[in-house]
DNA sequence: GTCGACTCGGGTAATTCGGGTC
DNA sequence: AATGTCCGAATTACCCGAGTCG
């Protein structure tokens, strides 16, 4: 089946104007079938041989990776998963790239991205490891792909300026950095200037962070408990401590059974992205609506 | 993505005048891409390079999308560890980025860079770890600071094409992201298509990947070693596996004391980047000057 | 059949080309 | 030898009302 892309397309993918594509189409340049309507359509072969022999260079990996179904309105998270676990496996950074910038850029919030395509992919390729069908070193790679994406992402976000800080970490001994890295984004993303703390963090550390710094909120992402007890008892302290000053605590992760959560004192708990969203959005709003010295009881320094 | 500018932005960005512009790229100093009509269209990785490597003036504007500092004075890498440590330890995203970019617009050298400043800085922060001045949570969140800049330096690096495929890792139970991430760029900042494979992957798994991938270098940071005796043997069977493809394996790292080296076989040892660089260097040319067939004997599927 | 998003065609302003000169 | 400026011709980017797509 024969892939036909808009002008529109194929402009945005080797990086020249819209009106350019359509003369070079008019001069022969591009070969091109028309509509009914008269509306230009360009087989994938075609633009690619153009950019090859014109531009060699530019082609954004959008049309290449962009299989069936692509209507306008067609940016959304169905089978973006698929494609990202094929990317990530293969290597395939600029895929991966265009898979999750695409969806972004064509409005769609971060918490779905990452709830229906990132975590979909890592779900998938965890299975794929039971099953040995990748090698560890494959998965690893992968997180690192997506960590650059996430990064390249978060660079791009206008940086929070207000003073809505969150802060948030990963209990010792959980190395999963990619989850507390979306559950940051995911936070920016709704106003909030979250900064993680970064993964392996001790209790105590994170209980001088949250005393140093008053966040309006602390996440903690738990994707790995290498002591149970230990865990309990360590983050009772840190909601203690969190409680103290006004500080919201917020859990989430796969490593959280119901078992455990019934031991734990939590504001929130999240099972994905949106759930962290909304309560981030509604938590802001009751914050901005209290003057700030009454949020504040304990300002010292 | 990769971004295309017109020459006029191009001279903008370095200050000098569009012809001088246009005579260096049709002199070859700097590639370009021509569009259908023939206009030329660099790419922004390429005008970095070209930046960098003539240190042509002061790059002013941002328009390369580079993040820059008000007043750019450090184009040296002296007294840059301090500012450095100083902005992390206050999570100061921005002058973090623009401390490292600064010198880098300035045309240093990323393994000088890395030597000099970001090394250096993080073994100040260990220090002040170790004698209670910051706390855990300050190193976590210095690491992923510099993570971040590290990442968004990758991308204004060009991508080698090449078949020069490098791959890195570190060992199980080893973390350390940053020497490893560090490595990747010097050696992408010297022509290798140097790609890690991530923190804490077993021996077996590297021996997989480098089976399957067959690259040039292969390249190991230890920061530490949980196992000592599992690290020596696992090592050396990496290597037995990696020789028999003419993969030459390289390692560094804190944790690798003059003891455990001579316990070791590698292709070399490097201390610094500066080392790292070096080796990647020469390697290089001598592969180069080989022909393909006799560099890949046991090709095979 | 409605509707929003996209595309058409064509006109216009802004760049860029190559070359010659200072 | 290298840089910066000027020029007419060509190319590209932006804009808009009417028509098309899905």
């Amino acid at each position: 089946m024969e892939q036909l892309l808009s002008p529109k397309q194929v402009a945005e993918a080797i990086g020249a104007s819209e009106s350019s594509l359509k003369r070079w189409c008019d001069q022969g340049l591009i070969q091109t079938v028309k509509t009914a309507g008269g509306h230009r359509r360009i087989p994938v072969q075609e633009a690619l041989r153009f950019a090859r022999e014109q531009n060699h260079a530019v082609v954004e990996p959008r049309i290449l990776s962009m299989p069936a179904s692509e209507d306008r309105k067609a940016r959304r998270v169905e089978g973006c998963a698929e494609r990202l676990v094929e990317a990530l496996l293969t290597d395939n950074d600029a895929a991966a790239h265009a898979i999750v910038f695409d969806l972004f850029l064509a409005g769609q919030p971060v918490s779905l991205v990452f709830d229906e395509v990132i975590a979909v992919a890592f779900r998938t390729i965890g299975e794929k490891w039971d099953s040995h069908e990748v090698d560890v070193y494959q998965e690893r790679c992968s997180c690192q792909i997506a960590l650059r994406v996430l990064h390249e992402l978060r660079s791009k976000l206008v940086s929070p300026e207000r003073e809505l800080v969150a802060l948030g970490a990963t209990i010792e001994g959980d190395q999963y950095s990619l989850p507390i890295t979306m559950s940051e984004m995911v936070l920016r993303s709704v106003g909030w200037d979250a900064r993680s703390l970064g993964s392996s963090i001790p209790f105590d550390s994170m209980i001088n962070a949250v005393k140093r710094h008053e966040p309006g909120l602390f996440w903690l992402s738990v994707s790995f408990i290498p002591d149970e007890s230990a865990f309990i008892s360590g983050f009772n302290r840190l909601f203690e401590a969190a409680s103290k000053i006004n500080t919201a605590v917020v859990v989430g992760g796969r490593a959280l059974t119901t078992e455990i959560r019934t031991r734990l004192r939590y504001s929130a708990f999240c099972d994905t992205m949106r759930h962290l969203e909304e309560f981030a959005k509604t938590l802001r709003r009751q914050t901005e609506a209290v003057p700030k010295k009454a949020r504040k009881p304990r300002k010292n320094a």
